[in-house]
DNA sequence: ACCTGAACACCGTTCAAGT
DNA sequence: ACCTGAACACCGTTCAAGT
């Protein structure tokens, strides 16, 4: 009960939520998102799981926390979500902050899934759409096909697309001859593809696509449908 | 160890994986995918939890069942991953097709999602994709374009477009003119959008949204853009 | 061949209690 | 103000044992 006022013993910093959320991104980098668990986070913040409630609410909030912080991420990167630099041609302007963003989602690949299951939305994540919507509006869109193109990007806004395979390299290249032999006859045409690409770069298999180029292939599609469309409405 | 042949006390139906399958699908069409646990399955079937493992090797591979038996609903509903039916434009066999697989992937929304997390890609699930790139094919793409275009499409092809916000109809009504109102210093894109819908159609709130129309929107946007990069190549 | 009881190593969360 | 122990109601899964 005496005052040990200068003891060295422990720092003893009080936690906050915001090293439970830096600590949350860091635990879901590393092991994946199914690897965040309340009690693995507290061990990491050397700490027993039941403190962490006494800063946050429960696991939903942690999520949101970090979804928050991610896009406060996004936003240093496009040196803040302010209102459209005029002037410039809306659909350079508009890929350059997606492509940015996407930069940022490729250190956080779990966040876009969490991004999806989130129920409350953030007054910085709102400004990151809104400030999209702006491009758009300054760029000369009507806020109904401005509306439509946010529908459009949907995911990719964010600069993220959800690869429908995610391409497995071990199997790939291990069985890749023998899945070409019964894919001859039963998938023609998935077998055809394999083929020319194989013609045309014999080390490729299978885990042969490029993410990010096919990425930038379908925002550029996008874009450039909607300026179509811009312009002849 | 007498024979009791005829007994009519319970049809003693052994379980089996095709009936474990169709269980789990009833469960996440009923209470979401979340609500699929092996307990629950169980109980669904009568059995105890550890029952299961006899037909099924774990979790996952109800996971992988679940997804064949839901693709297996889509082969119904087009009629058979046949070959393409040539002479008719491959965007109207395209657009309906996904369409139609559209309309299955209503019925358990929660598929996407779990589609998503799979590894191994069954055979039936192959044939569908095989299909679509033989549509591309037979009209006109080179394996290129055609490999381009089904990442374009992504979870699209399967008729259905993560929605990066789920429109929650609760709140939207609530609180909509409170949040108007801070938008429209802070979010003056968004407040506008709002705004303006609000004045020509006065009933309408957040959750204006038709899930259906900007669905059909997104993919006619690429199949256009798909075959303006067609013709041009 | 098919099913189960008991058990294990995990979850998220509450609540009364400690300092 | 901040943290913890003990406990609860859940998970998926194994394994030896029952019929």
């Amino acid at each position: 009960m005496v005052s040990e006022t200068e003891t060295t013993t422990q720092p003893r910093i009080p936690l906050n939520k915001e090293r439970v959320f830096r600590a949350a991104i860091a635990i879901a980098d590393e092991g994946g998102i199914e690897s965040l668990t309340m009690r693995r986070l507290a061990e990491h913040l050397g700490v027993e799981a039941m403190s962490l409630y006494y800063h946050v609410d429960n696991k939903e909030a942690v999520l949101d926390g970090v979804i928050d912080a991610v896009m406060s991420e996004v936003e240093e990167a496009t040196g803040g979500f302010d209102p459209p630099t005029d002037g410039v041609d809306w659909q350079i302007a508009l890929r350059e902050r997606i492509l940015t963003a996407r930069r940022v989602m490729l250190r956080h690949p779990w966040a876009v899934g969490v991004f999806e299951t989130r129920t409350e939305i953030s007054m910085l994540t709102m400004r990151y759409f809104d400030a999209l919507l702006g491009l758009l509006r300054e760029g000369g869109f009507s806020y109904d096909l401005a509306h439509h193109a946010m529908h459009v990007l949907g995911s990719r806004s964010l600069g993220f697309a959800q690869e429908l395979f995610s391409d497995n390299p071990d199997d790939a290249d291990e069985d890749a001859a023998a899945m070409l032999e019964q894919m001859a006859d039963k998938l023609p045409y998935l077998a055809g593809m394999m083929m020319e690409v194989a013609h045309d770069d014999p080390d490729s298999t299978l885990g042969w696509c490029d993410d990010q180029t096919e990425f930038e292939f379908g925002l550029d599609l996008i874009l450039d449908g909607l300026e179509r469309l811009r312009t002849k409405a």
